[in-house]
DNA sequence: GGGATGTGACTTTCGGGTAAGTTACCATGA
DNA sequence: TCATGGTAACTTACCCGAAAGTCACATCCC
């Protein structure tokens, strides 16, 4: 009698395992990185997927169970395919500019995902910031890789140098990723192509002048 | 009777409304810029000044009131040296170098005023959102103004790519400002040094050559 | 009919917010 | 100098809503 069918159904919809597996791990990666991993409900996910609550901790045992399945997933496709585009042989802007062009391509049908991944409220701690530290530290090692090179190219094989502009690089990439997403209806060849001439701009300036009034 | 006194004291400590709201905004900043501005809780805050919550709320009037607070004092003082930097009439490169430099001069003894200005949650609705906009508009004119002028020098005048460039160099900023905010001991004069060196082994490697394999 | 699929209604926990009362400081009058 | 009362500063103990997580039950397909 508790149990009672006012509004909706219950029961069964016929939807096999697998299937309901994946539609509620798109629709979660959509809502965490949409409203931050943090934040975001897992009452709206279920909404968004027409299911009920119970039937996603039925699938994935707990929140923190689904982001991590999440981010895991959405991880390891980013991971891989900036590992193919370093293992490709170019080096320098070139390396810099395929793997761009690599992950417009790769994104085109899941956007959320390099939000997801690259969420700042992942850092926390919890299971999922776990999961995701080794791909970070792939990712790093990788940029560490080609920037190595490049400072080298240039004569600077300070470590901490390195260090730094690894970070500045990871962040440029970060933001030209985040800017095609803010802009859709740019196809990747044409966010390339804008790559291509933004690289060459600011490369063609030259080195800076003397600059005088800094502190010390 | 119901406010027995079991554990603290109750009734005043002495402290003066002025010196008391100072020390709560930051305690505050501190808090909210460590665990986030949507996930930091008013009761940690409190716990972190040594005082009760509703003392907050007395000063404050809401958690929002608190966050709003503190976001538009840390805005208006980084906002502010921004703009100074910037009117000291250099341009390029060295422009970006004087607020980098003017930067960690201001950050010494509140770093974590940086944090909480670029907080990823702060975009989410609310008030602090409204708060930050007046002045995240005026950080993103001051940026725009120097990539054009880089821009134009290179001879691409297109809007958008000008758009994605002033993304990614307010990335490059901010990831410069964090990796020395990550890095303690190093002085701003140290730093400084650093973005010199950087920019000069990059900006000296020359335009990138022709790719292949970019997809379109 | 039995297992897989699915749900409404519930409990629990946590954090924002409030009501009501307590204590210290300070001015005033004698 | 000392009582006295008013006010500013502060706290305990509570309320309330939102979101995680659970339970018993319902439905479908073979």
């Amino acid at each position: 009698m508790t149990g009672r069918t006012p509004g909706g159904r219950t029961g069964t919809k016929g939807v096999a395992r697998a299937e309901r597996e994946a539609q509620i791990l798109a629709v979660a990666g959509e809502v965490f990185a949409e409203r931050g991993a943090a934040l975001a409900s897992v009452a709206e996910i279920a909404e968004r997927a027409g299911i009920s609550k119970p039937l996603i901790y039925n699938y994935f045992g707990s929140r923190e169970g689904l982001l991590t399945a999440c981010v895991g997933h959405a991880a390891e496709v980013i991971v891989a395919e900036i590992e193919r585009t370093a293992g490709l042989g170019e080096v320098g802007l070139a390396r810099a500019l395929l793997t761009l062009d690599g992950m417009f391509v790769l994104l085109g049908d899941r956007p959320w995902m390099w939000r997801l991944v690259n969420d700042a409220t992942l850092g926390a701690v919890g299971e999922a910031a776990e999961v995701i530290a080794p791909y970070r530290s792939k990712v790093d090692a990788l940029a560490h890789d080609g920037v190595g090179q490049l400072m080298h190219l240039a004569g600077d094989d300070d470590e901490a140098d390195v260090s730094a502009l690894v970070a500045v690089w990871t962040s440029v990439f970060d933001s030209l990723v985040g800017w095609w997403l803010d802009h859709p209806g740019t196809s990747p060849a044409e966010m390339s192509a804008r790559c291509v001439r933004l690289f060459t701009a600011v490369f063609g300036l030259g080195a800076p002048p003397e600059i005088e009034g800094l502190s010390g």
